[in-house]
DNA sequence: TCATGATTATGTCCTAGACAAATTTGACTT
DNA sequence: AAGTCAAATTTGTCTAGGACATAATCATGA
């Protein structure tokens, strides 16, 4: 792997993984991992080979494992694993899989122009959800694979907003209605998401507003309110915890005025149990759609 | 304000301020401030309130005071500081009020129209260095001021991206040299100044790889190899803490192969007291241009 | 006026315990 | 076999109060 030799403290690890400091600290006491070693000062340093195992631990996390089951696998025992599970193989049509040979390739250049041409003989709709969506999840599996690394997912996102942002610009209606309020909430900071739903409502006649990620909760209230927006959509990743999508979801709801509608959408929510009351769930882009035809009969 | 009756435990906290919980815990005992209210379980319950003051607090100490002098400090008299302090007014031109008008108003189209034809009426150079650098900081001073809020900002943000992104795409050279790869450590989550930097540099003939924000370490040196990079270029805002500015550069240069040059530019290096070594800090945008020719001689 | 050493300020880390909420387990019923 | 409900377990996050390295400020002398 990389960084064999480098020693990273509690603070970074929580940076680079994700991984809050009460977590790992905890996860030593009842797992007896990470195991970091001890500077002259008693403090934790964590080998670089024990953070690579943390990510993938993460990840296995957010796909639905128990922390009991994977916390303290060493990594032989996690491919294991990794093979063993059941793998809901929806038939990747292998044009992606050209997509994925690209991001191996590091052909950054190459792969804009490929899904430029691919969202061109699509059409946005089924770009979005023959092409995008289907190649992050095959992207998320490559990297449980070890197949690909970080910074090849980070060249990727990088590719799929400068296309998506490219189409948006070019689709955008100002005069659109409903008005829609796109942000996501503290603590999630992918807007893949976001862009993807912009570009879906824009080309359905909505007037998008865009606020970025990370807008604070009493923040997007305001600027409901400002915008006169008659719609709030938000976007969750497996990376945020589903219990913050709870809380969050419920404290924003409660401060929303009534006629606001609040949707929320992505993988995170896919795995929320009990829906919130007056929480507009959308587990795929093609429910944006007809939510929207729906509120604009209603 | 805002949410005055809702009430954020302290992990919202930290999130919608970037103060970590040690921290806020610390200021409590320290400063008597802030003064969470405690739930039926002596857990802290912060008020909306407090958290508005908080952020504010944590912009104040971001521009240079000192927490002894700040926290504690109730609203009035924060605004009494703000209004004490040495105003170094660059003189703005006239016309970056504008820009600021168009944003209390929420007229994000407008902007972004407004921005678009400041850039092609002064050239992508002079647009960055005379229009978006001074506006940013404008931006920032009347959000001290409480002239606008965050929501705002972050719309402001999203209008510039915007604006960027489309000239990026249009001056991208793929072909360029030197091969330079932009991105942020963990921890830095704003994008502006990577796009200000790609856009500087793509003009400049160099071919730019943008992986985006928060790459870990021991990923941006794996890119770095894997697209053969000469520069290594990062940016960082005020957000930053400059210990962590320092040792990220640290540990990144010590992993760099010696030939890939380290860049690093934005508000957050501009405090950095020592220099260190192996590390070009790049104080302003025109900088850059220069470290490029310079490098393309040398 | 500038450098150098002492002092204070500051963020981050430590241990060890606790608890609410979520999930799993298991018994029981339909 | 499948559903329901309560008990048991798992899990993340919070608490207190102490400690220390390093940065910033202050005081002293050249």
């Amino acid at each position: 792997m990389s960084q064999e030799n480098s020693l990273f403290n509690i603070g970074v690890v929580e940076r680079e993984t994700g991984i809050g400091k009460d977590t790992l600290r905890v996860w030593e006491r009842r797992y007896g991992f990470p195991a970091p070693v001890r500077d002259q000062n008693e403090e934790r340093l964590y080998p670089g080979e024990q953070v690579d195992r943390l990510r993938l631990i993460k990840r296995l996390l957010d796909i639905g494992m128990r922390p009991v089951k994977v916390v303290g696998l060493s990594l032989p025992e996690l491919n294991a694993l990794l093979n063993e599970a059941p793998k809901n193989d929806p038939g990747y049509s292998p044009e992606l899989f050209e997509f994925v040979e690209l991001i191996k390739a590091h052909q950054g250049g190459a792969l804009r122009i490929a899904l430029n041409l691919a969202l061109f003989r699509q059409g946005l709709p089924e770009f979005l959800s023959k092409t995008i969506s289907p190649l992050n999840q095959l992207v998320g599996e490559a990297w449980l694979r070890g197949e690909i690394r970080v910074f090849e997912e980070h060249l990727y996102s990088e590719q799929v907003t400068s296309v998506l942002r490219a189409a948006i610009a070019s689709i955008r209606n100002p005069a659109g209605t409903p008005r829609v309020l796109l942000t996501t909430l503290p603590g999630e900071e992918h807007s893949l998401g976001l862009l993807m739903a912009e570009a879906t409502l824009s080309l359905s006649g909505a007037q998008c507003t865009m606020l970025g990620v990370q807008t604070p909760i009493g923040e997007i209230v305001l600027a409901a309110q400002a915008h006169q927006a008659d719609i709030v959509a938000l976007s969750f990743t497996l990376s945020m915890p589903p219990l913050q999508i709870k809380s969050g979801l419920q404290q924003l709801r409660q401060a929303l005025p009534r006629q606001v509608a609040l949707w929320a959408g992505g993988s995170g929510v896919a795995r929320q149990r009990k829906p919130e009351d007056g929480v507009q769930y959308l587990g795929a882009l093609s429910d944006l759609t007809e939510a929207l035809d729906l509120l604009r009969q209603g």
